[in-house]
DNA sequence: AGCATTCAGGAACGGACGTTCTTGACTGAC
DNA sequence: GTCAGTCAAGAACGTCCGTTCCTGAATGCT
């Protein structure tokens, strides 16, 4: 019953993703995605119930299609050198995250709990490959201290994509990340 | 000649700060500056010009007195795992410079050559840092990787900043900084 | 004392914001 | 073929935005 919708819904929240990762939130008006995602004011209230409502979906599509992707190629890197130059490539793409974790986290606690979740996952996979050089699995228990590293080596990462976009290309977030990792590397120190 | 003006001026762009640390640029409109500050519109469009003008001051103000007093205090730790816990102690005195950086650099260029100019002093400050163990004075040449690594650690600082504000209290990103800070530590790893 | 200047107070501006309403065209089920 | 239901299109809503203007009162200088 009814006419059938004329938008495509989950390119509608890809596009959404798009505009939201480089603006902030504020910045995004509803005329800006009306006029870019192609759908009437009428049917993205209808569909998502407000902006923040498509917020959110565009925020969910991210996480799961490009942060978790992007997730499970880091813990399958092997070494953090991999690691970090996979996410040096990410580049842009974490761009709606590092957005996401510093201006609406703060507010929106639905946002904080998405946010936290993913920057775990990255946590994880990263763990996983501090933990484990090509010659050994896991080291002996060091009570948390290699946890808290992930968690360091994630920051670090966000940090230098941070610095990639209010710096011009100049800067070398690549080779710091490098240089970071190489440290890091459990085969090389200690 | 004329009325004296009836508010000080340095005190004006301090809370103004403290207003810009806290949420948006867009998120913090004139009235909540007009309200906040004690000052009068008329006063603050005579004095500053704009919302805007009010907003550079503020940012200029806060690295001058919070960031700078810090980026010393960070080149007299003498060891990273000090200065990891200066960073830490230093709290929200880093939110305004990860807000400016993050949502005001890609769209303000004025912000933005505050902004890098800021994290490169905190490289310096870093970087100076890591070259020095205690028993040592500046390493053999390596090529600017230590420069780099100064860029990561800075980039790590800020990004577990960024995770504080995200998730709540119960994350530990001064464990992480002490952790990473150990492993950076010049005198532990090679 | 008189005047020029700057202040505080607040109303008012045009525009943009997020959201809702009205209208008419289209489609699927009966 | 009819009708209920959803669609697209856009006007319109009230509110808030950053900014300007108007009105007196207060001050320093001559």
């Amino acid at each position: 019953m009814g006419r059938p919708r004329g938008f495509d819904e989950a390119e509608v929240v890809r596009a959404a993703a798009a505009l939201f990762a480089g603006r902030t939130y504020d910045g995004v008006s509803v005329d800006d995605l009306v006029t870019h995602l192609g759908v009437h004011r009428n049917s993205l209230y209808k569909t998502f119930g407000s902006k923040r409502g498509l917020y959110l979906a565009a925020l969910r599509w991210y996480l799961e299609h490009e942060v978790h992707p992007l997730v499970a190629s880091l813990g399958r890197a092997g070494d953090p050198v991999r690691a970090a130059r996979l996410a040096s490539e990410a580049g842009a793409g974490l761009d709606f995250l590092l957005l996401a974790t510093v201006e609406r986290a703060p507010v929106d606690a639905e946002v904080a709990a998405e946010v936290t979740s993913a920057l775990h996952a990255v946590d994880g996979a990263l763990g996983a490959v501090l933990h484990a050089g090509p010659d050994n699995g896991r080291r002996a228990d060091d009570g948390g201290a290699s946890s808290a590293l992930a968690t360091a080596f994630t920051a670090a990462l966000l940090g230098l994509r941070l610095r990639a976009k209010a710096g011009g290309p100049d800067t070398g977030p690549d080779r710091a990340g490098a240089a970071l990792a190489q440290r890091l590397d459990s085969t090389l120190s200690r």
